[in-house]
DNA sequence: AAAGCGGGGCT
DNA sequence: AGCCCAGCTTT
């Protein structure tokens, strides 16, 4: 039986981690409307939602229009499919828009309409992981859980791995050392799990981190080791000539023209001008419209023309 | 563990 | 032309 390694290394102290970031983010936390007293904890959990993958600027206003719709679960849940996929716009991963209101048909029914604070109920509904589930339950309940997004997990690399960069996915030697890094008060474990992903998102960012700003800078592993750069080149994302890129294509002519008739759907994608020179074969037309179809983010009606789903 | 899934802005 | 962003689900 091996020795378990070690979640943080006997060097760092814990303690002084905390002062730096805790008295770092009293200064610099950015004035987000979801860290607002007054924002619900429906208003948090759309915004983890939203925030999946897309960055902050680009929330913000599509967030606003969706508090003032659709102000409580039961409203989402009440809402026709269609304006909901039409009010995402284009933050992207518009599957994220049906899961969120799943969701809130799944809080009505089990939760009499008010979000659980409880991290597996939050975890058992539609779209909601180990991240975003123990990210509303400490930003919307201030209860101790271990939030570990992208930002944390840089964060914790550098300072205590002394790593450029963390791996692709996420490990349980990982959680293991971020919530060993955790402090012990309930209000100061709320304010440690938002310091480091605001650190993470303001000044240890991924590509030219400002050290010279950072209040970790002096305890940190990875700049006391030189700041080597990454080991591990990162997985290029494509995008040009892709099924994401046609899907995504398909979903915004829905979205500009509400009914395309079956026909014309090619043509209209085609003419809006997002898939760029590329042309999509017929297999990848058919394989795309299929998808969509199947996940739920297209319907058609009885006359075949193309619709977002009622 | 890896792949699929959107979209835009920045280097 | 890449790379990145408060990930989740499926294989």
């Amino acid at each position: 039986m091996p020795v378990p390694e070690t979640a943080v290394p006997p060097s760092v102290d814990v303690p002084r981690l905390h002062d730096a970031v805790l008295d770092w983010f009293a200064v610099h936390a950015r004035d987000l409307p979801w860290r607002s007293p007054d924002c619900p904890p429906w208003g948090v959990l759309v915004s983890e939602i939203m925030l999946q993958q897309t960055p902050v600027v680009r929330v913000l206003p599509r967030w606003h229009a969706w508090l003032e719709r659709w102000p409580t679960p039961a409203d989402l849940a009440a809402a026709p499919t269609a304006d909901v996929l039409t009010a995402w716009d284009r933050l992207g991963y518009p599957r994220r828009a049906l899961r969120l209101q799943e969701a809130a048909r799944a809080i009505v029914e089990r939760h009499g309409g008010e979000v659980p604070a409880d991290p597996s109920a939050l975890r058992a509904l539609p779209g909601i992981g180990e991240y975003t589930a123990a990210a509303v339950s400490s930003f919307a309940f201030g209860l101790p859980e271990t939030v570990v997004d992208t930002n944390v997990r840089r964060v914790i690399a550098r300072a205590v791995g002394g790593q450029a960069l963390p791996g692709r996915s996420l490990t349980r030697a990982e959680m293991r050392r971020a919530h060993a890094l955790m402090p012990e008060d309930p209000d100061r474990a709320q304010a440690w799990n938002a310091g480091v992903m605001e650190l993470g998102a303001l000044v240890c960012t991924a590509r030219s981190p400002a050290c010279e700003r950072c209040p970790l800078a002096d305890a940190c592993a990875w700049v006391a080791a030189g700041s080597p750069p990454p080991e591990q080149a990162p997985r290029g994302q494509a995008w040009a000539g892709t099924d994401r890129q046609v899907r995504g294509a398909v979903m915004a002519a829905v979205r500009e023209h509400g009914r395309v008739a079956g026909d014309g759907l090619r043509a209209v994608v085609v003419a809006g001008g997002r898939l760029g020179a590329h042309r999509p074969g017929d297999a990848q037309w058919e394989r795309c419209v299929a998808g969509l179809l199947a996940d739920g983010l297209l319907a058609r009606d009885d006359d075949g023309a193309f619709a977002f789903p009622s």
